[in-house]
DNA sequence: TGCGAGCTTGCAATAAGTGCGAGTTCACAC
DNA sequence: GTGTGAACTCGCACTTATTGCAAGCTCGCA
């Protein structure tokens, strides 16, 4: 097993390997910054992480994984929102808390957690494979998200339909965001961004609400 | 110049590459149902097609590309069916048309579009990179079609809206199809994908029709 | 304490993709 | 029809991601 099962005194083995990721996520971001991600490769990052450049491959599957070390926990916050839906909750309004929940912070601020957050989303806009592995994990995230709906409403939606309405909210907001970010400048404002995402969907998505 | 911009008597240098790149593609959908795509090198493609393996990235700037010949034009039939929206039409009506349009065969049936078509799909399904180059492809087509209907409704929808309402329509379709395409035995009957597809998407969007 | 699972790593190999530079071929203006 | 430059071809060398293998090390646990 690679990984904690529910998190119960970690092991030192678990311990270690856990310092070890943190430690390759440090030293990429760090590189990805400094030189760009096609100036930086594999082999440095696991230098400056201090392990052999085979062992990277056994935390990540591919270079651009790094960049993505926390998708899993993202999932289980919207699962987790499901999960306590109120009775009177319609499908669109649980989806719409869900997707809200996995938007907001995790838990305290977290200098690295920010930075890579940035870093993601310049690399997401200038580099083709990081942008293709985000709409992977994307729709990834989708699907899992799509099954719980669908088992949680299992009497009024079936699993294609439950697909079809996760993705049309989901793709709404993605293509909102998409725009938004396409230009530098306003990129950088968070708060520009959450408000003109929340007109653009708000308007987008108003039949539902 | 690399393309021929609005066909007046291809010269000979156009047929010459255009014959190239059909050639390329024919020998790229063979060996890949033959020898499956990780199967298949560049450099087999190249040598099938009888051209330089360099050369093929003239042609395609990657291998994952030459399953996705013909998205140019499968975007400009969408700005086709938007420019000619009759004028009661409301965004959403415009959006619908256009993007079944899309989905509708394009001219005479064709063997090797028809067997192309197939072979995606199915490597989309099974193969990482492809998923990951048809995701890329379809986000593009995205944006393109979100900045035609935003000029095509100027005084209604700005351009981040109409990416929200192109992205809801399109991700609606796309997490339905991701359902329904995921085990094999149904996606093979194209009559029943279809049917199911507009279930979902009826339900999905309705509170737009 | 000892064993088996899991981790680390070096080495070699494969294949995608790129830059370069020389040689061809074609479109087009004269 | 002739010359010229743009466009195309292609071999070569190189970088880098990624994988399989096998040897050696570490830790969890009975």
């Amino acid at each position: 097993m690679r990984y904690a099962e529910h998190m119960s005194s970690p092991t030192l083995r678990e311990r270690k390997r856990n310092r070890t990721r943190q430690a390759l996520i440090d030293a990429g971001v760090e590189l990805f910054e400094r030189n760009g991600y096609d100036g930086t490769t594999v082999a440095d990052i696991a230098e400056a992480a201090d392990i052999g450049t085979r062992t990277f491959f056994g935390y990540f599957a591919s270079k651009d994984e790094l960049l993505f070390p926390d998708s899993a926990r993202r999932v289980d916050v919207a699962i987790t929102a499901i999960a306590n839906r109120g009775p009177d909750d319609r499908p669109a309004d649980v989806l719409l808390r869900a997707l809200s929940d996995v938007a907001a912070p995790v838990g305290q601020p977290d200098d690295m957690l920010d930075r890579l957050a940035r870093l993601r989303l310049r690399l997401i806009r200038t580099v083709p494979a990081v942008r293709g592995r985000a709409l992977q994990v994307q729709v990834d995230a989708q699907r899992a998200i799509a099954t719980h709906l669908a088992r949680a409403y299992a009497d009024e939606l079936d699993d294609v339909t439950a697909a079809a309405l996760v993705g049309a909210f989901v793709g709404a907001i993605n293509g909102a965001l998409m725009v938004l970010l396409a230009d530098d400048e306003a990129a950088d404002d968070p708060e520009h961004v959450r408000q003109r995402l929340r007109d653009a969907t708000d308007v987008a998505l108003r039949p539902w609400r």
